[in-house]
DNA sequence: TTCATAGTGCAAATTTTTTGCATAATATTG
DNA sequence: CAATATTATGCAAAAAATTTGCACTATGAA
């Protein structure tokens, strides 16, 4: 197997300092900043020096960040990752991405993480605030961010700004000379999707207008089909559809032109979250775009400084809006001549 | 900060064994199956005592695998981590998964992660063989595998059986009593794109029939469309194609519904990799299924053998291929209303 | 120039880890 | 079933690793 003799005699003979000035070094005795710090804790992380972790995390050296949250196979999780270990890169730290398994304790998992980690941003779309407590709890002192729609935070928290995108899409139906609105909303539990419906419902509202047609889907193609089926029925038409994410706004598409309905034309549609697909397809999604690589970077800075100690780690959470904006294609009133943006 | 003392004096309170005894598993003098080995290995893990990874990796103490790759904002990666994290538990191990920087040296990076792991699952697809050569060479006698399709591995890969892919699109062409074929390639540089192709064109040749028509494109949707353009410009139908993906397949079959050209009808097509959208859009497209899962578990339980020294670590390299199959759906002769398998 | 401050190494002090030895527990064999 | 290995265990001594007191040096501010 693999060894590695680890220790402060190690560190000394590569960096060329004696005993004393590493254990110090390690003991936050000598300022994180000096030239020897520097070189003596780089050293450390190298070889694997455990203790290296409790020094200086105000000083320069590499942090190594952990990314916790429960994989799904999603394009929305390759991107957050990318984006995440981009950012990362960039700040010349190290991360790490981990998913928490359901059938052991979280508390457990997240302290053990925490003994090779100087914080952790999490992404944990289905934990509840009692679970969120947990953690706080188990984790005080512990740089910690959260990167997921809640109502309630518990930690400091970076989220996409959901309401303004669904501002944002009404504002540009009602530019476009709309007179009637319909929404499809996303699953209940869903926080954001929420959030996404209302932006849309009171922006609406605030001009005297009204949703005339609403359905509830679930973020996926096939409810955005129901949908369709269900408007198209119903025999409403001449009307702007805000969805609350693109597979649904894709389904309901795809289902009109099944139908021999025109997009634009017939019906308007305004999706959310930019996905791949949305700008490869025929009629070219209108949708709101969530800049993931933002969102990385004000996050990251922020827990970067948590960890340094230039924040400190309080009991109340704040959370921070990241704004989106509206991406104008070819299936909302305007149409594939006559753009803006 | 968060403080956690660490060494054999708590390990000792925690478990109840004398320092001797801690001592003694941590430096395996004492047999890793023991009860107490078990436990004290376990508490060690914990409360991140590091020299107890040196310890017994034979023993059934809990895993640290790493899956080193480069990020990419695509479906496959979000498949690929959720699967191997997904077998990683239920075998009870711990997975992290890890980008490589670019900017940095490979050798270091991994050396670090070396420290806090047992084991690599490699997915590098871009790497050559001299870079490969660099890490056995940094990390012998560290387990190590790869699951990246190259010509000479050098690392024990796993990876799907691409070939096998090609030669399944092949059949069922001919089964179905095609008689002209055609291909759209993927990229030159990739390794199983180029074997995908071959499969395909063996199995044609065979039967003593020829490829009349190709196209090389790059795995990406708009190569699909381009390739759609050329074959209809040369006015070739009745036809099968075999794509290297399934994006250059739907972006084929998008093109060629635009012209209203048929599919299936006029052009038969069998795509490779079975993404989401190729199960959702219509007509629904015949393709290639890689199973994941299936990768995942054989790679993993190679590498865990190989941690535990149950397999030693050799300089030949050997390559597993995982079987894929085909899944008939709409767009091969076939069609909608006669399937197979 | 003088004083204060931070960093350094040596060697002594302290803490942590390993090991020799005696004993207990468990498995193996005739 | 007794006799004999084998393995695990704790205590205390030995060894190794880490920290700290003290003296000294370099650097920058007054």
């Amino acid at each position: 197997m693999f060894k590695m003799a680890s220790g402060l005699k190690e560190i000394s003979t590569i960096t060329g300092y004696s005993l004393s000035t590493v254990s110090r070094v390690l003991a936050n005795k000598i300022s994180g900043d000096s030239q020897s710090a520097k070189e003596i804790l780089s050293a450390a992380r190298e070889i694997g020096y455990s203790k290296y972790r409790d020094a200086s995390p105000s000083s320069n050296r590499i942090l190594d960040i952990a990314l916790i949250t429960q994989h799904f196979s999603e394009e929305f999780y390759a991107y957050l990752y990318a984006s995440f270990d981009r950012i990362c890169a960039k700040e010349g730290h190290s991360l790490t991405i981990h998913s928490l398994r359901y059938n052991k304790s979280i508390k457990e998992q997240l302290l053990y993480l925490s003994q090779n980690h100087d914080g952790f941003i999490l992404f944990l779309p289905t934990l509840d605030s009692f679970g969120y407590r947990i953690i706080k709890d188990a984790l005080t002192e512990y740089p910690i961010i959260s990167i997921a729609p809640v109502l309630e935070p518990i930690f400091d928290t970076f989220t996409f700004d959901s309401y303004q995108g669904g501002v944002l899409a009404a504002k540009q139906f009602i530019d476009c000379g709309c007179e009637e609105f319909g929404v499809i909303h996303g699953p209940l539990e869903k926080w954001e999707a929420e959030l996404r419906k209302n932006g849309f419902k009171d922006t609406i509202e605030r001009e005297d207008k009204k949703i005339s047609w609403d359905y509830r889907g679930d973020y996926s193609f096939e409810s955005g089909e129901k949908a369709f089926h269900d408007i198209y029925d119903k025999k409403i038409s001449q009307i702007g559809i805000f969805a609350s994410n693109d597979q649904m706004a894709v389904g309901f598409i795809h289902a009109a032109l099944e139908k021999r309905v025109k997009i634009p034309g017939d019906y308007f549609i305004i999706g959310y979250d930019n996905i791949l697909f949305s700008k490869i397809f025929f009629p070219k999604l209108t949708t709101i775009n969530t800049d993931v690589d933002k969102l990385s970077s004000e996050a990251l800075d922020y827990l970067i400084q948590m960890i340094k100690g230039q924040i400190k780690i309080g009991n109340s959470a704040k959370k921070t809006l990241i704004p989106v904006d509206l991406v104008v294609r070819d299936t909302d009133k305007r149409g594939k001549h006559d753009k803006q943006n």
